[in-house]
Parts: structure tokens; sequence; C-alpha cells
DNA sequence: ACCTTAAATACCTTTAGGGTATCAAGATAA
DNA sequence: TTATCTTGATACCCTAAAGGTATTTAAGGT
């Protein structure tokens, strides 16, 4: 990449002498004057004075002698920068995350890529399914987490984790004495579902199972995300169905039970979005990562 | 002085179509094609995604983007100040002055210089003939000014100014009544000389006036310069021969009068010395403002 | 299925870069 | 002083890199 006259210049400025510049150049020393000449006459300037031993650099040529050393600095930094860009080690990650989603393995995921790829910047965005997907084709981001997730000709989706589902309820509920409660509770509580938004969604899978159980669930309330749904539940709302990630999020005299008897789609996916198109090395990576963060931890966990 | 390689890059990344780039670069598209994917190939990075509508930036290749055109930046600046510097017009210019020679020419050479030349950089130094010399061998310094000066084989020297001599005197000396002096004034009183260091320098060149008008000089103080001479003068220590330059430094009780009746060699000559194998352009260009100096200041004054 | 558009490939031509032999000029040694 | 050595410059030839023309391939758009 850098140019050869650059180096011809300054080996000969080096050596004081274009004979021994030529020899540490591998070539012979005809062609390395006419070079020297070249240059001087495109840049209308001596940069050498002849004498009998040698040459000797003008203060022009001193001057260019920085220069050019700087400018073989400032190549070969730009060549190494964009190798490491091919290599998706080098840039910047839009990420969208769905309101809540940010509870347990996103978080995770996230870590493992900046501490493989630290000089990318990775930028978060809330943004909900509908967004996201709008994000994604004006390239306003590289890739969305959410769930519920359907491909399209111009997305791709990638699996990340299938997590069970975990009832949230009041610990003076009666049934929260016990370990595992069987899934009628669904039937004889008020359910607080979530999140409101872009259908379908976590709603309608939980209503789904419902009636794959035989009933309708009574809706206590519609809320946007599961913390709020959560915190209800601890006001006495009802119950909520949550997947095994929002067990981590602990609010008071909210306690998360197994639930026996439910259907075998009675699952929760946790997926990520992308261009179809997008070849970058940048979002390979990230993939990368997303599909050993799947295999490492991605199945679901025998209660 | 540009690498064809990014000129050519940076065509197809602002037209994102090979073809179009080639026209504007006047070559065809073949030749475009290949230049293109051997800088990929040296990069061993893809640039750009071929599209059926002609080609798009990858990531690496919109970082590639932004270096190159700095690349480029870097060049022109680097060739243009090469440029500048070759006609002496960027650079640094050492100047050595003597003791108190800094009264009248060489400040306003100096001021001249400095406005047609205002990227060089001006150092000057206060150093002594021998020094100067000295200094000039080793290059510390590219031109000196002193008087009195006889070329050497290595040391060239262009005369700058030639100055009538002039009495400084004490106002309260009968003699100072007179506004022509007789040259007789010079045996009657003792002289104050200078400089000190070294000979044979202007305290010679008095001595040598005074034998050629017949007699030899009482030497009342022989100081370091000028401005102690005339400081003696101003105590009554005795009159004293000052080049015209001297009188515009003004000290209490002194007054400057012509002398009548000096020899045909009684002036003073002001020089710059220099390397006389010193071509550099920033010197040259020095040399020919003192040159414009002499041909319209230098010559002596009708009295 | 056809046409259009743009990049890629094949093959030839030009030109820039490199090699060998030799020259000219200044420095060094006999 | 002359002979020799060193170093950069020139002349001339050859290789290889860059450019041109013709054609192929691939992907949308009609």
């Amino acid at each position: 990449m850098i140019p050869r006259t650059l180096t011809y210049f300054i080996a000969v400025a080096e050596e004081k002498n274009i004979g021994r510049a030529a020899i540490r150049l591998n070539i012979s020393q005809p062609p390395l004057t006419r070079q020297v000449q070249k240059l001087e006459n495109e840049l209308g300037v001596s940069l050498f004075t002849r004498t009998p031993k040698g040459v000797e650099l003008t203060e022009a040529g001193e001057l260019f002698l920085v220069e050019a050393r700087n400018i073989c600095s400032v190549i070969e930094r730009a060549t190494e920068r964009t190798q490491r860009a091919g290599k998706g080690k080098l840039g910047r990650l839009d990420v969208a995350i769905f309101g809540s989603g940010i509870l347990n393995d996103i978080p995770k995921i996230l870590l493992t890529y900046k501490n493989a790829y630290p000089d990318v910047k990775v930028v978060l965005h809330t943004m909900e399914k509908a967004e996201q997907i709008e994000a994604l084709r004006q390239r306003r981001i590289n890739v969305g987490f959410n769930r519920l997730l359907t491909p399209l000709p111009d997305i791709s989706f990638e699996l990340i984790t299938t997590e069970k589902l975990y009832l949230a309820i009041n610990e003076n509920h009666p049934y929260a004495r016990k370990v595992v409660i069987p899934a009628q509770v669904l039937a004889e509580n008020p359910l607080v579902l979530y999140p409101t938004g872009t259908r379908p969604n976590y709603i309608d899978k939980v209503i789904t199972i419902c009636h794959d159980l035989g009933f309708s669930p009574q809706v206590s309330q519609k809320v946007g995300d599961v913390i709020t749904a959560v915190a209800l539940v601890s006001s006495g709302f009802g119950v909520c169905l949550v997947p095994e990630s929002a067990i981590s999020l602990k609010l008071p005299g909210v306690v998360y039970r197994s639930v026996s008897g439910l259907p075998e789609n009675a699952t929760i996916d946790l997926s990520c979005i992308y261009r179809a198109n997008d070849k970058s090395a940048i979002l390979q990576s990230f993939l990368e990562v997303c599909r050993t963060y799947r295999a490492a931890y991605g199945k679901i966990k025998p209660s």
C-alpha cells in the first residue's frame, strides 16, 4: 500500500547514498536514481544535493522526510484499522432491545460480545417490535432482540433461547404455599397480561395457552412490560405468567412458582432479528456470539 | 503523488458505480474493476458489496473511505509544504548578530525578510565574529552579521552597507559647539575604543585611521560594545568614533558630529557571512533581501 | 422469457519500472 | 601530478504492471 516513491525516498535519505539504498531495497542503482529524479520533478523541488560521497538532504528534503514518514504511518494505521473493521473487530453495532428484555440473556450476550470485540462500540436503543423492523430496514440498527418474532423476506431471525414459563403470584395467595402449582390457577385467577403494543405478542401466547387448556382467561390488566406486570401481582391484581428470566426480578410479596400441566408449547422464545442481506463482519461476529450463547445456555432447563 | 489506488477507490466509493467512476477517471471500466479487486486483495478485506445497480461500501469500506480521504489530504499538505520549503518560504533561519549591531540596518533587514517570508522562523543568536564562523561551520547558524569580515575559502560574505563615521562627543566639550569637527579632535582627546574580542576589528580600523592622519591615538578605555563606549563618552571619558547607525543611540550629554579631514577609508562596513556552499533556498532568499536592502539603503549618504 | 444494466473475464497493447553496461566527476592515494 | 576509486547519471534493453476492446455472467425489471 505504501507508495514505492516514498519507500525509496526514505531509504535514500537514511542511507545518504543512492547505491547503498538500492542494495537495501534490492534493486539496482540506476532505477533508484531515476525514481529520485522523478520525485524531485513531480514536486518541483530538489530534495538532495549530490556530493561526491553520496547525497545530502536539502532543507526541503529534510522536511519531506518528516512528512514522508508521517504519510507512511498514516497509511499503515489506515490499512490496519480497515483490516480490523473487515474482521468485525472495529466499528459500531446498534442493538435494539425491548422494554424489559434486559433482564437476563441480553446483557450476558452483550457483555460476552464486548469482551471479545472491545473496539466495537455497542449502542443500545429501546424499541418495540414494529419499530425494530422499521429501524432495521432504515439501517438505523444492525440487530434487534424480541420475542415471538416471525421471519420476513428481508429480515432473518436467530433463536437465542427458549424459556419455560413461571407463575408470578402474591405470597399471600393460598396457592403460593405450593412449590408446583396446577395449571388451573390460570382459570381461577385474574391474569395480568403484557406487553401492550404490536400484536401478536406474548399476550396472545398466554391466551392461546389458556384456550389450549380449555378456558378463556379473566384479564385483570394489560400493561406495557413485565416489570409493571409483576408490580401489579405484588399489589394483588392477580397472577402473571412470566418467562424464567423474569425470576431474577424481585419485588416485595411476589414469589415465582412452576406450573404443572401446561401444554408443550407453553414456552417463550427470545430471538434476534437482522437484515437478511447484511453480510457485514460486525453483524456476523455478533451472531456468532449469539449462537455460542444459545449452544451453552439456550436450552430449556429441567425444572 | 497521490496513489492511483486511492484516487480510484474514492471515485468508485463516491459514484457507487464502477462504470461511472471509470468515466470520471477517464479510463475504461475493466481496469478499474481490476484495481478495486487488487486493493481488496492487498488489504484482505472486501470494501464493496456488488449490487445489480453498482457497488456499495461495506463497513470496512466506509472506514477506508474516511482514511483514504485523510491520507490524500496528508499527502497534499506534505507536498505543498515541501514545495514552499523549496522556495525558501517555509523553514527556519538562524541568524547571528554581534553585541550591539542591532541598532539600525539589521532589524530593518530582518523585518523586511519576516514580512516577505512569514512562515520562516527567524532565530537570533548573539555571537562574536569568531564564534559566528565556528557556528556557521557547525551549521548551527545560516548567516551571521558583522563588520570588517574577510572572506575565507568556505565562508562567503555579502556587503550590506558602508557607513560614514561620526564622532560621539560630550556636549560640554568645547568642540561640541561646532557642527563639523576637524579630524585633529582625535589626536587631542582620549579615545574610547570598542569592541574587545577577536582582532582585527573596529579598534584596529580606528587606530589605522589615526595613523593615516599622522598620529597615535591616546586610548582612554577599550570596552565591549558601542553602547558601553557611548556611555563612557556620556561620563566624560573621551570621544568615540562610531558608525552612522549608532546615532540612533541617544544617551544623556552625548552628541554626534561629522568629522572633517578623515581619510577616504574612514568608513565602516556591515556585512553578512554564510557558508560558501550553502545553496539552500532559505539562505538564498535571505541574501536576496539583503541585496535589495543594500541597493536601497547601503550607499554612503552625503553629509 | 426477454431485455437492460453492471460487474467480471479474456486477451491484447502501452507504459512504467527494473536490469546491465558505461560514462563523467570529484576524491583519494601513489 | 597521475592513476584509481567511488558515486551518481545516461543509454539501452527487458519485464511486468496498468490500460483498452470485446465478450461473458448475473441479477433485476418488464
